[in-house]
DNA sequence: TAGTGGTCTAGACCACAAC
DNA sequence: TTGTGGTCTAGACCACTAA
């Protein structure tokens, strides 16, 4: 290996693992290791440091939980490439974007150069359970109309996304259809007569759950953002709540709002 | 241990370590541990399954890096408690709260029933990076006066924040002061007459650095939250970057935004 | 086939918490 | 003192990748 990797000092009160993790964690910050970079193998770290695999092992467990670096079997452990970012302006829904027919996530895409894609696409009626009766001011056990796809870009899974629509609002609608047609829903709900007023949205980050690190074909140490976003009309009647998980290393979200 | 956990299968092409895992997790799912229940020790795991003690310990580890249990060093495994969840609103800048004398922080804090803190402040002079620069429209090496923070919630560290105001500015203000005075930051920059026409927030997720680790006190897998807001006077020229990170765990976001 | 990471065993000593 | 998790050793076999 090429990169200098001191020994583990014993003066030293960190553990050797810690020690070692350390020294690569350096060793990827000063560039020595750039992105998609291999690191020293197990078997080098045991013999360069003198200690057992398992020693060398946790300290590249640390790493991965990190998101530093990912693992490759038969192949070796990588510094993570650096993640295109993806922004997405609080102008995204933008009537002016329905009108010429955009959705928001290919508008979003193109901008950034990707291939957008959606798949797993179902559309089912259900009651609704007390988080998204809460938001639509429906009663638990009201029908909605459940929307659920994932979104891709460049074919990658990068966002899934749970829409909620009143029932009484959606039927006889193409909401209720596979394709709902230019601008989407938003735009359907607008041909019914209700004009979106304002969107609220709720951001927060966690671990994924082990179905949503399928879902998304997520390696260890990437967490996701939970976007709850609540579509209102011009009377405050709420008429969607939307419920995405996204891959954190891929999005960026920009939010724009006025001093008052 | 009261709750009852099936034997590993061998006929489940999961591997051992993968099916307690699942089976520790389907347990706190189903309510059977509940939040700052204790799981099984390691030894109880090895008895129950018949595994070696570092299998117990992969399983419980899987689930250290999703976040649903914290280890206690001579305690035992516990699951996290539920977050006590805040909101932070668009409005939290409103211009009604500095009139009042109230920082962005503080009006959070106590509306959700915490004691804010604020601790380890420093304010320097320095270069502008590249990455302010940009934000602020200097050239690099431009002065920028940097404040230093972390912010507390009953005397829990939950936030770091540094704020990046053009030298010319923040010269001969309260804003160069340990303390700004009432209002803060954004009450001096009005108050120098450069009133805040709006603010724009890029938000990420991503598993913090060691360093950011110590600072927040964070446990393995809780994720951060990294908020950069630039502030835009009514002219709009920038006056000041403000780059938070923010321990997710105590997060959700709110940002309400017209459909246009 | 050789090299890589993934999983597992059966021990060991240590630091910490609680009784 | 007992039980807990933290760290470590020195092996083993397996699955995957690439030559």
């Amino acid at each position: 290996m090429t990169i200098d990797l001191a020994a583990v000092d014993k003066a030293d009160e960190r553990p050797p693992y810690r020690q070692i993790a350390a020294a690569l964690r350096e060793a990827i910050r000063r560039g020595k290791l750039g992105p998609g970079d291999k690191l020293p193998s197990e078997s080098e770290l045991v013999d360069h440091y003198g200690v057992a695999r398992m020693t060398a092992r946790q300290a590249i467990q640390d790493l991965k939980a990190e998101g530093l670096v990912v693992a490759e079997h038969g192949r070796g452990v990588f510094v993570r490439s650096v993640p295109v970012v993806r922004r997405l302006a609080s102008e995204r829904f933008a009537r002016r974007h329905r009108d010429r027919g955009k959705a928001a996530f290919s508008m979003e895409a193109e901008k950034v150069g990707y291939t957008p894609g959606v798949d797993r696409l179902s559309v089912t009626e259900a009651p609704a359970t007390s988080e998204v009766a809460e938001r639509l001011g429906l009663a638990v056990g009201d029908a909605v109309v459940i929307r659920d796809r994932r979104y891709l870009a460049n074919g990658e899974p990068v966002e899934t996304a749970v829409s909620y629509i009143p029932a009484d609002l959606a039927r006889g609608t193409a909401i209720v259809e596979s394709d709902t047609g230019p601008g989407g829903i938003y735009a359907r709900l607008e041909d019914a007569g209700y004009t979106l007023g304002h969107f609220v949205e709720e951001v927060a980050a966690r671990m994924p759950t082990p179905d949503e690190r399928r879902a998304l074909q997520l390696s260890t140490g990437v967490p996701v953002m939970s976007v709850v976003r609540t579509a209102y009309d011009t009377t405050g009647r709420a008429v969607e709540v939307c419920d995405t998980v996204k891959a954190a290393h891929a999005y960026v979200l920009e939010y724009d709002f006025p001093a008052r």
